[in-house]
DNA sequence: TGTACATCAGTGAACGCGCGTTCACTGATGTAC
DNA sequence: TGTACATCAGTGAACGCGCGTTCACTGATGTAC
């Protein structure tokens, strides 16, 4: 494959940016190589930089992608539950808080995925700025759905902010603690908090 | 420096892992490599293996120590308030969740600085048993700090989980949203949601 | 206490490896006529 | 529509670099007599 069409070339951009959104979750930014990100297009290292200007670039690009697949997730919630803030609460969260979630890091939270590596990233990284952003927009959406009075914006989104702090602190828990009887006791403990019915009472949606 | 006395090299042996501690807290497992490890002791790459087994090894021994100086602090505030449950809890909360806390990972909460290294780690590395065993020691001494009534082990236990949960996320969040707004932000919703006194109306320990 | 020698803590060069990035090249795509 | 040529998406070798680990060596320490 010498040269692709510009649109063959775009979906493979595309195609990139998703895998990457996907990998970096999975394994960290440090833990995925070039190699590996082209190859998830069908593609050799060399053409890389014909797409993106560094890794760190793509990095930002994948990383927003990411948050706007779990608010998308959160947006559809909230559609389902058009007349009941408190199911759509009710969704998200156990969906969230969940054992597939911690399974499944690739289609999972951004923020709990990626918050150390972002931490230990230059301070003006495309990455960190892209990952700000991304927390951002989380915190309104999950202020829409906190149960504090809608005429204080402030307690909503002071709420919100705790309720996530909560929500990826005990993800990333989980996840370092899987396959001791601890893991499974953290997010039960934290639906317990949050007054999320235990186990999976509420129909899950995918992660 | 062809050879230390027996006496000398135990010393260094220690300054190695009292420095892991900190340098692994500080930029991660993949973030510190053997001869910065050597360099931290004044010594040169080459001699490591005759103190420890491989990288991993010393990491579960850098973590377990670092684990140690955590939950030490915390009998140590427990200690100072012996007839003051709350004064204590209040103590301990109130020097973690701060900018202080959140500005200097080298000293402060082990929890929070591996677990996403440790979750990406294999899952019966050293390292991965080190770090279950400082979480199941630090959420026993959080318990014994529990508001809730002492008759009631599991409640407590399950009230420490949550707690410990949301003391993880916020620093997280917050260290990889240093710089903006927000991260001073989430510190304080989470005061606010652990009933923590706002700033440092509590007089601060180190971190 | 003094001497001879074995031990072994620490040195520094070397190993194979994979990383992010660069670059000369290929050849199908896109365009000008 | 057909031809000639410029463009540029993708290839694969190569760059300098730092990693974890190994190993032959050095020479002070520790020990046996």
């Amino acid at each position: 494959m010498a040269r692709a069409s510009r649109e063959q070339a775009e979906k493979h951009r595309e195609q990139i940016v998703e895998a990457a959104s996907r990998l970096f979750r999975e394994r960290g930014l440090d833990g995925v190589s070039v190699p590996d990100l082209m190859g998830a297009a069908g593609l050799t290292h060399g053409g890389f930089y014909g797409h993106f200007s560094s890794k760190d670039a793509l990095a930002a690009l994948a990383c927003a992608a990411g948050f706007d697949q779990f608010t998308d997730r959160i947006d559809q919630s909230m559609a389902r539950h058009s007349d009941d803030a408190e199911g759509a609460r009710q969704e998200v969260l156990s969906n969230y808080l969940s054992a597939a979630h911690r399974d499944n890091p690739a289609l999972g939270c951004m923020t709990a995925a990626l918050s150390i590596d972002v931490a230990r990233s230059g301070d003006d990284s495309a990455v960190r700025k892209a990952y700000t952003a991304g927390v951002r927009k989380t915190i309104d959406e999950l202020a829409r759905l906190s149960p504090v009075r809608d005429d204080d914006a402030d307690a909503a989104q002071s709420d919100a902010l705790a309720t996530m702090a909560l929500m990826v602190g005990t993800i990333l828990m989980a996840r370092a603690t899987k396959g001791d009887p601890l893991s499974d006791a953290i997010i039960e403990a934290a639906r317990q908090r949050l007054q999320v019915a235990p186990a999976s009472a509420v129909p899950p949606d995918e992660a």
